[in-house]
DNA sequence: GATGAATGAGGGTTCATTCAT
DNA sequence: AATGAATGAACCCTCATTCAT
């Protein structure tokens, strides 16, 4: 039997290997799990990847790019305070799509400790959220909605270490408490309102 | 041939596997490379410890033990805002021993996504984590070295998160770039002062 | 895209298979390199040939194909003892082109040890090349260059014997030292001068 | 299930994979064939050889030691002239024992075409019993059972590729059929009587 | 308790073959 | 006639586990 249907491409698979991720864990991810939940055999896969390896790869930065789009999805001159705290907790896991990218996100990240490739990429994303986030505060000081004492980096660091931390913490706790733990960071983002 | 020379204990096993999780990732542990590096025979293993699972999650758990000693080891009258800083830098990843510590929490924070026990265990471990820090907030409001009107819980939570983004992030990056790193939570100390 | 600029051949396909098994041998011989090198895709292989076997035993009866129509150019009336030898070294592998003959032959034999039809056939063109060989000793008999007490079936076995193993025995070893390996034969035709 | 009964060593294995490689070749040689045919599981296998390849390479030497150890079983001083031929007839694939013995040294030099350490092994392999022929001609000279005035190397390396024409050639064809093609080989042997 | 050879299920991967285009 | 994506069986190998010693 040939699958003819519906046209196969990589976005599929990643799409699909990332729920099994999120769903099952990186260790217990096998090429034929991934086959039966992507709907075709074994075989097929290797027309679009060069290996289990090449897939998990792909998977895992899926999610990083899924969260840096969000990032980067409001142009600088349209952010105000209020939504720099929307902006951030909207890239939290609170919804079951973005709790799914965070799950995968913890996977990259715990992959990437003893894997040097992966390793550079992860701090690569952290290094251009990081941009992104001084970007942000130095505009926000500009237009005086953010006091301009502080420091740019270390401001942006506080964010991302907080929103870091809060997220991995969230994916142990129920969906309907996590949006208590965003206190913390609206504290903060009040705290430093010029 | 026999292992006569040393008592094996748990213990043993445990530290041995902790510190192979954390130079060789949970993906690459296996019962061979666990019983060489404790030195005694697959064999051996099965009399302390009922399968392989129950090996890992004994040796996950031994990050947040360490983690958690460290934490609670200097009693609360002793706390002023100075050491608060330097006790939460103390449990931070910038001496190989908590990378080590760090690297498994990691390991053990991923594999907790997708197994409940785990997971509630985790859970536990932050709440109880958390409570100290409450503890520690609310001492040093007493005693006037943090400002009274900050909420207890919200303040120890953002400290929480702020280490744990932080520390996460550090194992992707080099020991002597870490501890510059640790500046937005020296300035958030430095902002609750009374 | 389609194979239009050349007309394919079976011949095409089957010299292509046989410089494949010289240079790589028949164990990592696959589809997609004989689909590789012919310079078509893999689905075009089976309109002319039923499967991987059909191609293989054709390519491998192509080296027996080139050794017989070289041990066959000469007429017999052309010889004398002088191109028997020349004859004979001739068909040995002494230059790349029938190096990559005799080592799909040595394919062949090898094929044919546990191949019956295989073997027929191998066992079917030993006979006519020593036929051959019978000839060509019994003509050199009756024009008196070859010692007539001689029996025409054991010279030109042993002919075929030397040859078989010298060749053979050449493929391991380097270009310029086959040549020497043809002494025992030269000697061996001057043995038998009239 | 265990395996207690009889002691496993590499031995048995490689006797078990030469008689498969004899009965069906290198080809359909998988570990699976090799485990049922010794009578273990194929996770039994790696604990005598790391792999296939370690399995094969000792399987197709095995021929050859075995070859080579009737070779050098008679002591030059006991040799003559009359059983010269007889200790090379011996050596022929003349009796199912030696058959199998041949069936594999083919598949080891068409396996050696290709593979350069193999390669390496087999011309050393052949470099020894040209030697130890060279030595009994020289012994045979010296006690007047052969002409002095013929070369040794030659006469050796003829006798060589002889036996070797002639056996690979007796694998494709009736063992019935085979004593009659040493018929050259005894002419020759004959024919450099001193 | 300790051992490590033996097990066999399951892993990733390769491949000849098929068939809708 | 030509294509190459899709198939799934079979490959080699690894591994947690078991158990006679």
């Amino acid at each position: 039997m040939k699958q003819t249907e519906s046209k196969l491409s990589r976005d599929d698979i990643i799409s699909a290997v990332a729920h099994l991720i999120a769903e099952e864990g990186l260790e217990k991810l096998t090429m034929r799990h991934i086959a039966k939940q992507v709907g075709c055999s074994v075989g097929t896969l290797p027309h679009y990847f060069s290996g289990k390896e090449d897939i998990v790869i792909a998977a895992l930065n899926w999610s990083s790019d899924r969260i840096m789009t969000r990032l980067s999805a409001m142009p600088p001159s349209e952010i105000n305070l209020e939504n720099l705290y929307t902006l951030m907790s909207a890239s939290m896991p609170l919804t079951d799509l973005s709790d799914i990218e965070w799950r995968v996100r913890m996977s990259l990240w715990d992959y990437a400790v003893t894997n040097e490739d992966t390793r550079d990429t992860v701090h690569a994303i952290s290094k251009v959220a990081n941009e992104i986030l001084v970007e942000l505060i130095a505009y926000l000081q500009s237009v005086g909605e953010v006091r301009k004492e502080l420091n740019q980096e270390a401001t942006a660091l506080a964010i991302y270490q907080m929103c870091i931390g809060a997220g991995f913490t969230m994916l142990h706790t129920p969906m309907d408490t996590r949006e208590a733990q965003l206190i913390p960071l609206y504290n903060f983002i009040e705290n430093i309102r010029g």
